[in-house]
DNA sequence: TTAATAGTGTCTCTTAGACATTATGTG
DNA sequence: CACATAATGTCTAAGAGACACTATTAA
């Protein structure tokens, strides 16, 4: 480092972004609100602010969670990748965990900003209220909002942060239980699978899917209650294990 | 986000922090510098320093890099966690990614600084060169670092930005081709296997091994060429592939 | 020669993947 | 009844792990 001196470097505002992914209709959803100003304005974006003087990184993100859609965060040992988190599911916080940061000089017309994406793993929710001064926010299937046709791209570089944390859920699911962040404190296996199915774009076979996680020692525990809400056979009703590690990973079939 | 003012949200200074791994002698090692001002003079922490106005996060990190180390970087397609990387091993640059961001109110007693933690893979190096405002440089073992005995602990929170970057390359070359990045441009296949072996601080069977990284298609290419400086019979020399998925993964025993 | 590492082969056991069958609810 | 989903069972091919053996250099 250069000798410390503080007009020696210039000053950044630091914004958290979220990523909100729900499952909804067989679909994987993300949060966006519309903005209400220039730059970008009338077009959607990504959920965020401003980090406060007071407040560290993941509690601007809940902070800024809790204002947009009311939900509780269950910040996943810190913002840290190393963290030992708790269960993912069962509670009825939704899951957070840092995501990426994203600095180029020119990402902001206004002035330089630094943004700390967040990742947020929630059930299916609630139509969002709208907060701050967002003119309006919806859940919408991320390739709507990816490949958007009938209206503008996500407004600064939020398609591309969407687009990471698109992707490091999809990864993450595959050798964690994170997918059971998706599910209502109690779930079946069935509705499990269809998160795996939602999220993957694919297909599994129902049958190795509740051999395989049923088999993985602390990955589901029972809660002895059943459900029909899926219709046919009642099913068993589970909890999230404590186990966040699944070895071996369930593994994604190739297309 | 609230109405644009800048005056309503706080001044930060964004700095890069470098974990840089390297495997000397058998062991995970990390670039340490000691400091040469207050607050934590004389003692040890990760290489870093401040973001100019005109460079985006990934260039602050490789220009901290080249300063410290001389070394250039291969940016692993930016420093989005989805990026789509080229081989890892096999130039002369060494890896380079994003790796987390730590914001916490108090972590320097100066000021308000967000740091983007920044992790490099690099082959066996030549002692580091001190630069910038460090009075001394060094490689250390990561236990050295991590439960310092002798000496005073890491400066600044930088000993959990060390153990989170030690963490993510452990989880990551037992999906990943990464473990090259740790080797020369060419490399043997024992010399590959002693790297899984530092990193994980495990023994690996050298035969399974051996059939598991030549069956992989894409993860080494042969160069024809063979070396005997490891002793023995001579054995293969190997780039690393394109391929940067390890499917199935390295399987890393359970101690 | 010994000592070191490189490289190939073989066996077993686990498991992913494909697929059949039975169970238990609702309309 | 038909029809939905849940849950368990069977078979096969592939791969991980354990381990024996041969190959090729240097000292």
């Amino acid at each position: 480092m250069s000798p410390y001196d503080p007009s020696a470097h210039p000053p950044f505002a630091v914004t958290v972004d979220l990523v909100v992914l729900t499952v909804r209709r067989h679909a994987l959803c993300a949060l966006a609100v519309r903005r209400g100003e220039s730059p970008y304005q009338g077009q959607w974006a990504l959920p965020g602010g401003f980090v406060r003087t007071d407040e560290n990184l993941a509690e601007a993100a809940a902070r800024e969670l809790a204002e947009e859609t009311g939900l509780r965060a269950q910040q996943s040992a810190g913002t840290s990748p190393a963290g030992t988190p708790g269960p993912y599911g069962g509670s009825n916080g939704a899951h957070l965990e840092q995501l990426a940061t994203y600095g180029d000089p020119d990402r902001d017309p206004r002035m330089r900003v630094v943004s700390v994406a967040h990742l947020v793993l929630a059930p299916d929710l609630p139509a969002p209220r709208a907060g701050g001064d967002a003119s309006g926010a919806r859940w919408a299937p991320i390739d709507d909002l990816l490949q958007p046709e009938q209206s503008a791209p996500l407004a600064f570089d939020h398609a591309r942060i969407l687009a990471d944390g698109v992707e490091r859920a999809r990864s993450k699911i595959e050798y964690s239980s994170l997918a059971t962040a998706f599910c209502p404190a109690e779930f079946t296996v069935g509705e499990l699978r269809r998160v795996y199915e939602a999220v993957w774009g694919v297909a599994l076979d129902p049958r190795n899917f509740h051999r395989k996680v049923t088999g993985t020692p602390g990955f589901l525990v029972p809660t002895g209650g059943t459900t029909t809400r899926q219709g046919g056979r009642p099913a068993q009703l589970f909890r999230a294990g404590g186990a966040t590690l699944l070895n071996p990973p369930m593994l994604r079939p190739e297309v």
